[in-house]
DNA sequence: CATGCGTGGGG
DNA sequence: TCCCCAAGCAT
């Protein structure tokens, strides 16, 4: 195979052997590879669902909701003409609530634009909501069999070592750097495979903490297993801690049912249900209990006594971490809801689409 | 380019 | 327990 030609700065080593790398994890691929329910044929819906679900995502997490949203969402079709809400319901749990949103967004332009085909091209694919780089090439390269590069963690671990790359993968311009010399390994006529090859090959045997050398198909060719240094690699700048927020949380009864308010859609938990939650700066309790009576007066407009504490939640997010208190509060005032809030039966909890840190404070509720 | 955006599993 | 991590994207 003809090496394309690149600029210097992304030259592969000039004794990286492609055409054996290529062949050699292939066959590895080939006879090693998972059963995984979106493997089992090209549709590129499935596999388009399949990429949006698993972005940041374990495989073993992503398998039940695959399976429960595409006997939902059937096609491209279905899903553009299912409710907002039902999407988010097949979506809650998962996380990045953005994503579902933007899956759906995407497949209604599919529709009306694509005539329900899933774009085959860099520039098109690329134009619908939630596909960026990464997705871009898996679909075109897994469903097309596009000469793309699909760049995940994965592949920049795999290519760190293989490579001895020492650039920080936390960057953006190391994915770009990556693409380049990914794209000038890809084999004609099986860029799916390798793609996902490289993804399997992260996954099983060059994982993170303690790759698996000694029974690696390409272990012939990395240049960091060479320098004894794979476990060193890849070179990864740290994350920030989540930042602590308190949070006062209100559990208001009317008439058996509870308050429940729709979080904005935009945003953190964008549409998500959550019991009504006032944030406070506040040291002491009688402060925080007033802080939530005027909080709730002020976005409900009603009043409430707050009376005992519940107990207290917390749920740490990525970059977030939430120290929830929770109140009983009697509700002494105030009829007319603002159109995000409304009392629901606690049987009628199930259908709503909760996030889970207001999961755990039913649960809460549930114990007492 | 840096930050916001979830959740659950594993060493 | 803690910390890292997992088939990233939008802004």
């Amino acid at each position: 195979m003809a090496r394309k030609k690149e600029s210097l700065k992304y030259a592969l080593p000039e004794q990286f052997h492609v055409f054996g790398f290529a062949q050699d994890l292939l066959a590895w691929y080939d006879s090693q590879k998972r059963d995984l329910p979106w493997r089992i044929n090209k549709d590129p819906y499935r596999i388009w669902v399949s990429e949006i679900m698993l972005q940041q995502t374990r495989v073993e997490t992503v398998k039940p909701y695959y399976a429960n949203f595409m006997e939902k969402f059937p096609t491209v079709s279905e899903l553009a003409k299912a409710p907002e809400e039902d999407v988010l319901k097949a979506w809650e749990g998962l996380g990045y609530y953005s994503r579902a949103r933007n899956l759906q967004a995407a497949a209604r332009e599919v529709t009306v634009r694509y005539g329900g085909v899933v774009p085959d091209t860099p520039e098109e694919i690329a134009t619908l909501k939630g596909v960026g780089p990464y997705t871009a090439g898996a679909i075109l390269s897994i469903a097309y069999e596009k000469a793309e590069p699909a760049v995940d963690g994965n592949v920049m671990r795999v290519f760190s070592r293989l490579l001895y790359l020492t650039d920080d993968i936390a960057k953006p311009a190391t994915r770009i750097k990556i693409e380049h010399l990914v794209r000038q390994v890809i084999p004609e006529g099986r860029a799916g495979d390798f793609n996902q090859a490289l993804m399997e090959l992260g996954a099983m045997v060059c994982v993170p903490r303690t790759p698996q050398c000694l029974t690696c198909p390409v272990f012939d060719y990395c240049m960091a297993r060479q320098e004894g240094v794979a476990e060193e690699l890849p070179v990864k700048g740290k994350a920030k801690p989540p930042r602590p927020v308190d949070l006062q949380v209100g559990i208001i009864i009317r008439d058996g049912k509870v308050l429940m308010n729709k979080r904005p859609d935009q945003g953190l938990l964008a549409g998500m249900w959550e019991f009504p939650t006032v944030e406070t700066e506040q040291e002491s309790d009688a402060a925080k209990q007033e802080a939530l009576a005027a909080g709730l007066r002020e976005r409900f407009g009603i009043d409430v006594e707050v009376m005992q504490p519940l107990g207290t939640v917390q749920h740490v997010f990525s970059h977030l971490q939430w120290n929830m208190q929770v109140w009983s509060c009697d509700w002494i005032e105030g009829e007319e809801l603002p159109a995000h809030a409304r009392y629901a039966a606690w049987e009628e909890l199930d259908a709503y689409t909760i996030p889970m840190a207001h999961q755990k404070i039913r649960e809460l509720l549930g114990q007492k």
